[in-house]
DNA sequence: TTCTTAATGGAAATGATTGTCAATTTCTCT
DNA sequence: AGAGAAATTGACAATCATTTCCATTAAGAA
């Protein structure tokens, strides 16, 4: 199963895996195209979205949808997690879920489903901003 | 809390309304705006993102935005519950999870989060599609 | 170094959703 | 029932994130 696509090692790419690995919360595309640009690192967008893409491919960064449809990214460890997110300063904390990993093939089991996948994502204010 | 906003009866808000109850799943604005159509339900595009827009601020429609960015919605029971969706036909059950609504309080409160929500949808391939 | 092919990026295209605003309709009040 | 204020509608334009195109550039193998 491991699908060993080529992938060239390039000063865009890096870039943006750079600036996803500094930030600690969840970027946008365009965030990360004006991070990149305030630095002097002149990055095409459609470059950014496509690194970010095969990133995601790769699984080394997370991917979420917001409510108003667009998506973010966050670098992230290896491991099946799930994300306690800020919704001020946005802040994000890995986070385990082994009551919910269990529930999910419960219930999906109860109702005969197979191949089961769940998306599991907590919001609230953090300390700092309360 | 009561937010009374006037809400008038009309065709089309009725006829949205009957489309999302007669399905079974979750529909995308345009999925149920051709479905009036072909009803012979003339009722503008327009008009339709904004029935489903009121309906989901009153709780009785829930949005979920898939992977793709595109928002879906299907009428609901009042309480909190969560989805078990079939990726192939769309089939949708509402599920409990009291499981996770305790360890999301928990997760949070350790690490002194406040004003908690959270999004939990469960997919797999349904029996009927295995 | 040379060659094959992935990667890049600017511009144009896409596609869902929202804003605009004049015309229409609901519902309350008389 | 009639009048009128305010909500609603809908065709079209405008947004805006993301994708497609495609000619140019550069990475990495030979």
């Amino acid at each position: 199963m491991p699908e060993q696509a080529p992938r060239r090692q390039t000063r865009q790419r890096t870039a943006v895996s750079a600036a996803l690995g500094a930030a600690n919360e969840f970027l946008s595309a365009q965030e990360i195209h004006d991070v990149l640009r305030q630095q002097g690192d002149r990055v095409g967008l459609t470059t950014v979205y496509r690194a970010l893409q095969t990133m995601v491919d790769d699984d080394v960064v997370d991917v979420i949808v917001r409510d108003d449809g667009e998506s973010v990214y966050r670098s992230c460890s290896e491991h099946h997690h799930h994300h306690l997110v800020c919704r001020r300063c946005r802040a994000t904390i890995e986070v385990e879920a082994p009551a919910v990993e269990s529930w999910a093939e419960e219930v999906a089991a109860q109702h005969g489903f197979t191949d089961v996948a769940h998306t599991v994502e907590v919001f609230g204010v953090c300390p700092d901003c309360a």
